[in-house]
DNA sequence: TAAAAAATACCCTTTAACGGGTAATCTAAA
DNA sequence: TTTAGATTACCCGTTAAAGGGTATTTTTTA
């Protein structure tokens, strides 16, 4: 029997996915959540064993949900739930102990089949994210997040800086912050002139 | 009977929609799309009586399609659909012709109210929406200051498009989307080398 | 303490995107 | 129907950023 919880913030999808589910025998959606906090409540309260999340919440982002929840409850299954196929995103939920990462824009009836697969302990993921890709720069960065001071740099590059001014701010030179770009680029997956300020900017939106 | 047609990118929300309408017996699904262009062919073919749309969608924007549709076909009464409640996309909206705005993070029993009204001819607004606000603003805004082909242009530079491959995708040259990318940098009064990308990224995620 | 990771900095070339013009059509409104 | 606005297209030059390297120093961690 799976122990379902639902943490999404547009309801009308948590409304989607419970008249899909309803007829499932195997799941009982135990509670839904539109934040990470209201779905730690839940997890307390109702133990699941299956959880479904959006990563981009109100209050809690998914990610952080996840973390915390895998620390006390590494039994539950984590099932990624989001509107971007970023590597990033998919490398911390990964980190984070997500057995498994697909897209809105699927069907339910992958969301189905996805559910009953990670609640069966294996991992599963979404057709539309390149896991070779993800495989070779996860081991190469390991974790695949930026440091810190690639992430400072990288905030800065979101509010439109320069590479010359972003050195100014931070007393380095424009070479040093060019080659942090570079880094970014290589680390993210990403290629194209404005890629890395679409992903800056972005950025803010996915989580 | 209402004859329903739904343009949505994220295909598990379609899913959930469908979920929910199947059991109204006066509404029936004649299609569905995941962007404005798909809605557009939709329209034609299946000839709908009440669409709901999101907004943000690729290829054609929400309020694109509206107002072709508003435009050929004035009986049809449309329900947007966003995640955003920013009075820009609704004035938007409304001014493409639209006759309701609901939110995503409502519930799906919401949307199925909205659809009922709009069917009636009547118009329907989210709670969250503060109508009187968008009157007073929707006076001295006008119009919106980018033209057709702007926005249009603008939107596949936030797709991360560059001038070439917008120009093959409109099929004009690369010279003429640099003078629209010039002209609506003097027109919007930005400067520097990523703000139009900043821009269009920001102007998305505003509808 | 030795090794790994992070942060710093420079080299080179190429290219997309400004910034600043000019101008021919084409379309729609006055 | 004239006129204004929109769309198309080209010229020049400049610059930031990307893509490819290499390399030193500092910091962290095993």
């Amino acid at each position: 029997m799976i122990r379902l919880a639902i943490a999404e913030d547009h309801q009308s999808l948590i409304d989607g996915l419970e008249l899909l589910l309803k007829y499932e025998e195997e799941i009982e959606i135990v509670g839904t959540a539109n934040d990470g906090e209201e779905l730690l409540k839940i997890v307390q309260k109702k133990e699941p064993n299956v959880i479904v999340t959006d990563i981009r919440m109100p209050k809690m982002d998914g990610i952080q949900a996840t973390r915390l929840i895998k620390k006390e409850y590494p039994h539950i299954n984590v099932l990624a739930f989001s509107m971007f196929d970023q590597d990033e995103a998919v490398m911390q939920m990964l980190d984070a102990g997500a057995s498994g990462y697909i897209l809105k824009n699927t069907s339910l009836n992958e969301v189905l089949k996805a559910i009953l697969t990670v609640a069966e302990g294996k991992t599963y993921f979404d057709s539309n994210i390149n896991a070779s890709r993800l495989g070779k720069e996860s081991k190469k960065s390991k974790k695949g997040v930026l440091t810190k001071r690639q992430k400072e740099i990288l905030a800065l590059i979101a509010q439109g800086k320069t590479s010359r001014e972003i050195g100014e701010e931070l007393f380095i030179g424009i070479h040093t912050v060019d080659t942090h770009r570079k880094n970014m680029i290589r680390i993210l997956g990403i290629k194209g002139k404005g890629e890395l300020l679409r992903y800056a900017l972005e950025k803010k939106y996915d989580f």
